[in-house]
DNA sequence: GCGCAGTTGACAACCCGTTAACAGGTCGTT
DNA sequence: AACGACCTGTTAACGGGTTGTCAACTGCGC
């Protein structure tokens, strides 16, 4: 199910969300500061950010601008009550909404649950078919003449990038901002050997990819 | 710019909003129920809805359900504290946001600014068409004859700003400037050579331009 | 210790920006 | 009208950087 990565200063509220999530489903990831935070964030990749704006160390604001700098991970943020200025501050950040402490366990379960959703891929969109091979983003599978191809987490992290965007040209640093974490925007490295391993398990001819396509010196774009 | 359905019963709250969001520039339609919300969000496409949802006649949740049977235009909800059942249900409905009454305007502007945000991506399909050529600035793509012409790094960089700029005339020392960098200022032997390769690339008669023209002594266009 | 996945390095093939050289055109000057 | 200076258009070669590919290495979990 999907990765939560709770981000908090006060211990009983991380006890809480944690076992609350974690009956619903979630996997959860826990931070009591900012620098934890972003280091979990960039190594963990989690679906939804629960963050609380009051934090000891770096600013919750600032927090939101960190991650905004590689990830569109959706984060729901926890604030007091007349705190307006901090609200409007976290929103033009790039939160993408939050919940007022005090505040009822349903209320931020809906809101996780319409975060998450905004991410997901509309339902009709989560099967791409080719002449070749068949992607359904949703069950994470992929079909090459009816059989099962499996690709490595990687693997599998980069296509999703690609497809998500398909027809779309992906930018380099993009790609491994959003595959590898921030700290990984010039190894290109990377992106070659995992291109490379994903045409041999999908394109008919690797060596003439007809789907995952290189734009030398712009980035790659999967081709329906 | 942006397009706001506005959907309230109470006149002064239309009012209020109409006022004020038309001073910050955006075009506001207002709607006093449900089916007339409906009707001109199929009529006119705005970019995101601001929905009451105590509403007479149809109810607030319905109409979000109606919207989202067809499309996935951002709605901020407004309604009234400690109706937390309503939350839920609107934000399950497929609501994206929503406000508390009584709000502030920054409050309330904030959040739309985030909801328009978390669509521009998708929204910021500039694609420019010529009778002989398109071309899609969002993906990265030129498209001529139905076939896809690829532009390398450079080519795409100074088409890119010229097209942003169409119809406009824009100095060569700017164009070196942004394609190149600060202290190409004055290199227009690239801006020669690679104003040629694009023509080549696009014009249907390079030697005699239509679209991209150099106006001697001054600069270049792009004309649509 | 075995197997899998990710990481790293090496190298050839290729692509693209840079550069130079020259032809054509325009404009001002004589 | 003739001339030359200057700007523009066009082409081709060079060299450095990028990409595709392979293989060995590392680290982790079973």
């Amino acid at each position: 199910m999907s990765r939560v990565l709770v981000v908090d200063d006060e211990p009983q509220i991380r006890r809480a969300l944690s076992i609350n999530l974690r009956a619903r489903g979630y996997d959860v990831e826990v931070a009591q500061d900012g620098e934890r935070a972003l280091e979990l964030a960039a190594r963990k990749h989690p679906d939804v950010v629960v963050l609380d704006l009051g934090l000891p160390g770096i600013d919750g604001v600032d927090v939101i601008r960190g991650l905004r700098g590689w990830t569109q991970v959706p984060i729901v943020v926890l604030s007091v009550r007349d705190a307006e200025d901090d609200k409007v501050a976290a929103l033009d950040a790039g939160a993408d909404d939050f919940v007022t402490k005090p505040f009822g366990m349903d209320e931020l379960l809906a809101r996780l649950r319409a975060a998450l959703r905004r991410t997901a891929p509309a339902e009709e969109d989560a099967v791409i078919d080719t002449a070749d091979f068949t992607i359904d983003l949703a069950a994470k599978k992929v079909q090459r003449n009816g059989e099962e191809v499996r690709l490595t987490p990687t693997e599998w992290h980069l296509v999703e990038v690609l497809v998500r965007n398909r027809g779309r040209l992906v930018a380099q640093t993009q790609l491994l901002q959003e595959v590898w974490g921030p700290q990984y925007h010039d190894e290109t490295n990377y992106l070659r050997v995992f291109m490379a391993q994903v045409r041999r398990k999908l394109e008919p001819e690797p060596a003439h990819p007809r789907y995952f396509i290189t734009e030398p010196g712009m980035g790659d774009r999967f081709e329906p």
